[in-house]
DNA sequence: ATGCGGACCTGTTAGC
DNA sequence: TGCTAACAGGTCCGCA
């Protein structure tokens, strides 16, 4: 479900209840997440004070002069802002509390999602130390993404959904990136040329910054830390139109498995 | 070193 | 209408 976008969308949305606030008390309701959410967490968390709520891939980290707790959305999981008189539901994993009451909900029907902690150098947390640059960070170059592909056989739209080589390369953006950059999803990362891989490192960046401003892309049921969907669907040119005509030469777009995610493409305009 | 399949879960939808 | 199977936005881990 969340992709950078949707993470970067709920990041901008809880960070106004939780930036500069004190924790009153986390709630957790089902420990039994990704990674079991570790014991103690609450008491290193109540009476910490969140500085800055940041983002790493799809990462938030709510920093502290404690340490820092880090949240994983998963495939399903999402936070909102409720009021604390409001009864959870059924997924509604943990909420964090704040002093004046503001409540900060997590929900994840999958359970895919965590809620972990970091200590005082998030960085060197193993889920965090081997990522690569961001996408929207000046490190992530044309250059940068030809260089990390020399020798490379693995199909180009893999390579960008690895975390190492890329942080937070999802899916939907990896599959419209490539449409956008006219590079096919299977070609093998270590045979495309420097230009085009400008083009597919500008597209990685320009398909993220819009999404992000119009609120991440609702499929299902996402909402971001406002409540509010996000409306970047309406802009998908490939993601789950297999069949459809292409946009820009009307031939059906090819719906494919690669490393058993759907890839979507168009095998006239994508080479 | 790289690449693949399996694993973790539930909910929705397509197909019979 | 109801049951079953396939698939879904992520990504780590172990094995070949």
């Amino acid at each position: 479900m969340p992709e950078l976008p949707e993470v970067e969308t709920t990041r901008r949305g809880i960070a106004p209840v939780l930036e500069g606030h004190c924790v009153n008390k986390l709630v957790v309701r089902e420990r039994r997440l990704r990674w079991p959410v570790p014991d103690g967490l609450e008491d290193l968390l109540c009476g910490q004070v969140i500085r800055h709520v940041e983002r790493r891939a799809k990462y938030l980290l709510l920093e502290t002069a404690n340490g820092t707790a880090m949240v994983h959305l998963g495939m399903s999981g999402s936070m909102r802002i409720v009021d604390a008189t409001e009864p959870p539901e059924s997924h509604d994993h943990f909420d964090i509390v704040v002093v004046g009451g503001d409540v900060v909900r997590f929900n994840d029907p999958r359970r895919f999602g965590s809620l972990l902690w970091a200590g005082l150098s998030p960085e060197d947390h193993p889920l965090l130390a081997e990522l690569g640059p961001e996408p929207l960070s000046d490190e992530f170059t044309g250059e940068y993404l030809w260089q990390s592909a020399r020798g490379r056989r693995v199909a180009i739209k893999q390579h960008v959904m690895n975390s190492k080589i890329v942080a937070g390369v999802g899916n939907i953006y990896a599959n419209e990136s490539l449409f956008r950059a006219g590079i096919h999803p299977g070609r093998a990362a270590g045979r495309i040329a420097l230009p085009r891989m400008r083009k597919l490192a500008d597209e990685i960046r320009a398909v993220l910054t819009e999404a992000i401003r119009q609120g991440g892309t609702t499929l299902r049921d996402y909402r971001g830390g406002d409540g509010k969907p996000g409306y970047f669907k309406q802009q998908l040119l490939v993601y789950e139109r297999g069949g459809e005509p292409c946009k820009r030469c009307r031939k059906p777009l090819k719906q494919i498995m690669q490393g058993q995610r759907a890839t979507y493409y168009c095998g006239t305009c994508q080479r």
